[in-house]
DNA sequence: CACGGATCCTGATGGC
DNA sequence: TGCCATCAGGATCCGT
């Protein structure tokens, strides 16, 4: 079988999901037969590995940017952060698939390799007896409402909103309202909102918050289909590498044209980090 | 508790 | 070509 690999050079939300959707069916019901570890991640993996010989994986959830792997005692999660992805590759089972520099952390199962690559080693991979032990709660616990789920609704999002008074982008990016919305997309999203990412979170309005709230859903739910789309390519071609990325309006377009208007984007930093927008359509 | 800044690490890029 | 500074998709930690 030929390897997936899905580029993940991006792990926001819809990467994450769409990583998760390229090899959760595959993995699962596999029994873990052995783990490399490469150098340290961001946290060590809690357990010696060799504990986990055995255990069988029974699925892979997602919450936020982590990803959830139930085994029938216990759970793994894994994290991307900036610079990670993963492959699942059958033919590791068998062949000796030499890991590359920057290969740390190798899963090896009765049915394929999943393996991080993650050169910044921002990422994790770390082991929980439960969902409700303190590390879990540690990453999990402060966690805003899934974006692609019901209880992302207006009036939470908006009372949410009221509480706080720094930027409305930095905001969205603490993920502790909402979560999974990256730099990339809370640029994006704020864009299609036609709301300034420098307002003030409280001061936005009921109605403001709304055109805010279905365009984070319409940005990443339009990534996830991409991503998908992607990956069904994928999984037909052999070697491909790629990239999903949605065409952004503003993402990295400082000084060209909006698409809109055609006023051109600016860049300003916010929280060390790069937000783009176009001063025209996007009102304080 | 909310906020802003520093921080982990490696690689790509651009100026000189 | 080399050297140096800057920047990069995340999110935790710490001081205020």
């Amino acid at each position: 079988m030929a390897l997936l690999f899905i580029d993940a050079d991006m792990p926001e939300l819809p990467e994450v999901e769409v990583t998760r959707l390229s090899f959760a069916d595959r993995i699962a019901s596999a029994t873990i037969s052995d783990i490399r570890v490469g150098k340290p991640l961001r946290w060590p993996l809690g357990i010696a590995p060799k504990t986990l010989i055995g255990r069988q994986v029974l699925g892979v959830r997602r919450r936020g940017k982590y990803l959830l792997m139930d085994l029938n005692k216990g759970l793994i999660l894994w994290h991307l952060g900036m610079s990670g992805s993963l492959s699942f590759s059958a033919d590791g089972l068998i062949t000796n698939e030499l890991p590359q520099a920057h290969d740390h952390f190798d899963l090896f199962t009765t049915q394929g390799l999943l393996r991080l690559n993650d050169p910044r080693r921002f990422g994790a991979v770390v082991y929980t007896d439960s969902e409700a032990s303190v590390m879990a709660q540690k990453l999990l616990g402060r966690l805003g409402v899934e974006p692609l789920g019901d209880e992302f609704d207006l009036n939470n999002f908006h009372k949410n909103l009221k509480q706080r008074s720094t930027a409305i982008k930095n905001v969205l990016l603490a993920g502790d309202i909402v979560v999974g919305v990256g730099n990339i997309y809370a640029s994006e999203a704020l864009f299609l909102a036609g709301i300034r990412p420098t307002v003030r979170s409280n001061r936005i309005s009921r109605a403001r918050a709304e055109k805010l709230r279905s365009a984070i859903v319409s940005v990443l739910t339009r990534a996830v289909i991409k991503g998908g789309s992607t990956l069904r390519d994928f999984s037909n071609a052999d070697g491909q590498t790629g990239y999903f990325q949605l065409e952004a309006n503003v993402y990295d377009r400082a000084g060209q044209p909006c698409n809109k208007c055609s006023g051109l984007i600016k860049r300003i930093v916010q929280g060390q980090r790069a937000t783009y927008f176009c001063a025209r359509c996007q009102k304080p």
